[in-house]
DNA sequence: CGCATTTTGACAACCGTTTTCATTTCGACG
DNA sequence: CGTCGAAATGAAAACGGTTGTCAAAATGCG
């Protein structure tokens, strides 16, 4: 029965950006959907724990979620001025990491890397 | 009238790796401290906002702060077993961030980046 | 000392998230 | 089709870290 997890990810497939899970409860239920908050959020650690979503905390600690548009491992490229994000493939940031990390003798190395700027229309000066 | 706000400095320079606030706060009153938690987060904002600690968020969304070893730029890699902590310099990740950024005509570039692994004793056999 | 300003801290409010628990739904079996 | 048990659901309460409120205390100044 995941009937509300599938309408949980196509709700977030339908987005673009990152969304809040309390986003993602409000959009369904101004689209109609009989759904809790409280199964939103199972939905979601599910989807997580699958892969099937990217996670990450904002600066405020809450937790953004996405539909993976790929499978590969990628970083984010997000705009400070208007939430514009760019996926990014980071082979360099990826050696780099497992470098610094066998370094120190650690292994099973993962890392999150964000990248934050001012994109090019934000920083465009009729701003 | 920057007495509590030193006291707090101190005990996190006295302190080993990150501690949260409420941390803080706890060894405070231990030591005999008279100090409010308001104005432990207060204290740790202030120092965070100078640069004089560093600031990261745990994947549980709680704020873990440390005094500055050194004054440079620098990343962590940390055992996700026992939380051992290693500073390190990336001129590599540093530069590749840059370059992202540039590539997609962002500016004013910044970056977090937070290596996770199990360090060498945590993944030695005895466990 | 008297007064304005800043700092402090106990406590309540906030807010996102998780837990609780009673109810509903689904699947299996007869 | 009816019944039972397991799993899913969701409303509301609990939780936990953080922030706001506001009155009291400390500080600076004349």
């Amino acid at each position: 029965m995941t009937t509300r997890r599938d309408a949980v990810h196509d709700t977030l497939r339908r987005s673009e950006g990152f969304r809040s899970a309390q986003d993602v409860y409000a959009e369904m239920r101004l689209h109609g959907a009989k759904i809790g908050l409280t199964t939103v959020y199972r939905a979601l650690q599910a989807l997580a724990d699958k892969g099937a979503v990217d996670v990450l905390r904002t600066d405020e600690g809450e937790s953004v979620y996405r539909a993976c548009a790929t499978d590969t491992h990628h970083h984010h490229l997000v705009c400070r001025r208007c939430g514009h994000t760019v996926e990014v493939a980071g082979p360099t940031v990826e050696r780099w990491a497992e470098a610094v990390g066998s370094e120190h003798g650690f292994t099973e190395i993962t890392h999150t890397v964000e990248v934050f700027g001012t994109c090019a229309s934000c920083s465009a000066p009729a701003g």
